[in-house]
DNA sequence: AATGAATGAGACTTCATTCAT
DNA sequence: AATGAATGAAGTCTCATTCAT
């Protein structure tokens, strides 16, 4: 957020950006330690000294682009509207963003999650009092629900079916890459239509 | 599980074999001709009078899950119902599938799209033309339109949504394996309401 | 010399053609038996039949060039004129001869001499009785020396002095490729008139 | 020959050395990464923090020799002497130092040139402004023929006539080892005549 | 806090050759 | 006379990581 130069980064974040760089440059496979560590001019074994292992480093990007994406679906909460126009500016947002990074989205949301409860794991039950987005899609359902605007259901289950949706389709047009931006824009509302469809009463 | 006599099945086949198991077992990454070799008790040099490199035995493996897949469509379509029935039928059919076989799926449908054209993309305009699951999902869906059944819209795009929505669930579905057989029944069934809603006129 | 077509010829016969064109097109490095095989359509296995190993089937195309390169230095020895002008055709027609096939010309005189009696070995004592051009170059030179021509000087050491220069043009030319074609002519041209003048008398 | 100590050197030293050996020993083809390692005791990925890859290696090596080669030219220059002279002790010193260090000789001069501007390509024009070697030769040439001790000539292209003569000799030596050493030194002697002798007016 | 050096494992691929059929 | 299958060795290179300084 903080546009810092360069050179004045603590070592730490450094190493971190040039992760970044290099996933968004050439996809996971492409990070070693050894890139990260010749792109700011430092030894390899220099990383070690602030991240334990690839893994450490591989989790702080991954937690800090999660932060990213929380904060993104919280301001659009904040802004009012109606559930449906939040539904549909989230939808937008989520997708706009993975297409925007779509390296920290592989990295983040197409990994496995090994242990089933840890990390960016959606589906399990209880997850909207776990994960912030999860809990505020919920909520946000629960409105809806209670205005009259969506049909009955149960609000975290139906988050969670909804969230599906979205992913599946950021997912899609980030493995996919280029696409009409016509097209793009149609698929995104046709999308956005079936689920708000998919929740009125 | 059903077909076993490894020892008398052809080599193309045990190395196939090996390469899924491979696969199921560490996925994409932990795939490579040393541990299939060495697997199967034959030389690395072995594999390759069968297939010409790694790229051609992973292409083998995963068009023949893409036949799997779309032969499995192809019966729901055939077996009649109302387009409405047959929709949700496909989509349960398709999620169980990618439990079956979540290393399959994932190096089929998980995997970065090179030329847009080519593989497995989806979202391209014309899709139904060229690849068969699509132009099936398309085709009933149309039917549902004419029937009055579904709302009136571009058959192709819609296709493509509500693909990108069960993809979605499935992906998730294999990314965060175990959930409560309970919970996960209850968000497939969720999603199919969502869609089949959603589509209705 | 004889163009049988490809289809009637030997096997032998076509595995040595297949060599010659692999050689011809990527060098020594890029002979291999598979590449020969695949190339006339026959198993690897099938080349042992024919040739004992690979080192048997080299020799025998190195031999086959040899005696091509001798014929040529016949022809032009049989052919009549002053030992001087004959001496001039014949570095013509032997740097032509190493131009148009670059390949069996560096397989031939470009690689180690294992015994060094053996094979295309040219500087030993004696080379001018047991090696055909030496004898018909030797010969050629004493009969200048007798006439005058050339001063005197031991036929077979000057043959071999003379063979040297005429060598390393060649394989200069070969080895860097590529050279404007006047200043190429005009670079045989000085060197066949240093050649002659250092033997005038 | 001189400066041992095999153990207290770098380890690019030691490498380098190494691989010099190998050369010496089995020609280029029997050059790689592997022996050279084990060779000194070292893990195979220990060289590639040396040098960035094979060719970074052998380049280093060629370009040692080859400064060695010009330094021996250089230092032949210097001494004074007549033109004639020169040029004699020239012949001399470079085939000379061919055959003490054969494979370097083998690696520097037999190998392809690939981009013929590059490397150690001779034949170009204009090769005497470029290549240390062929402007001291060339000058050489010159100033005979200013004083009247050759004949009036192009020098570069001359430089290049006696330069292929000369390499082909060395070359020859090289690639068929062992000769007696009378036989040897009336060879060169030879040579040197007819160099000499051709370029008189 | 950082470095240079090294490691061991592993990646894919090609080679000449052999053997049973 | 020929084939398909297999082998073992070798090739270059990259990786995450460790350790002494």
């Amino acid at each position: 957020m903080s546009t810092d130069a360069q050179d004045t980064a603590s070592t730490p974040t450094r190493i971190r950006r040039a992760a970044e760089e290099i996933l968004a440059e050439g996809g996971y496979e492409a990070l070693s330690m050894r890139k990260i560590a010749s792109r700011i001019g430092l030894s390899q074994a220099a990383i070690y000294r602030h991240y334990k292992d690839k893994d450490e480093l591989v989790g702080t990007i991954v937690a800090a682009g999660y932060a990213e994406l929380v904060a993104l679906v919280e301001r659009l909460n904040e802004k009012g509207g109606s559930p449906a126009e939040i539904l549909a500016h989230t939808v937008r947002a989520y997708v706009g963003w993975a297409e925007e990074r779509p390296e920290l989205f592989k990295a983040l949301l197409l990994r496995e999650v090994r242990p089933a409860s840890a990390g960016v794991a959606g589906l399990a039950p209880g997850v909207a009092r776990r994960r912030r987005t999860f809990g505020l899609l919920a909520d946000l359902l629960a409105r809806g629900m209670e205005e009259g605007l969506f049909a009955r259901a149960d609000p975290e289950l139906t988050a969670q079916a909804v969230w599906t949706s979205i992913f599946g389709l950021a997912a899609r047009l980030v493995l996919e890459g280029e696409l009409p931006r016509e097209h793009r824009e149609a698929l995104i509302e046709r999308q956005v239509n079936i689920i708000v469809r998919g929740l009125s009463p």
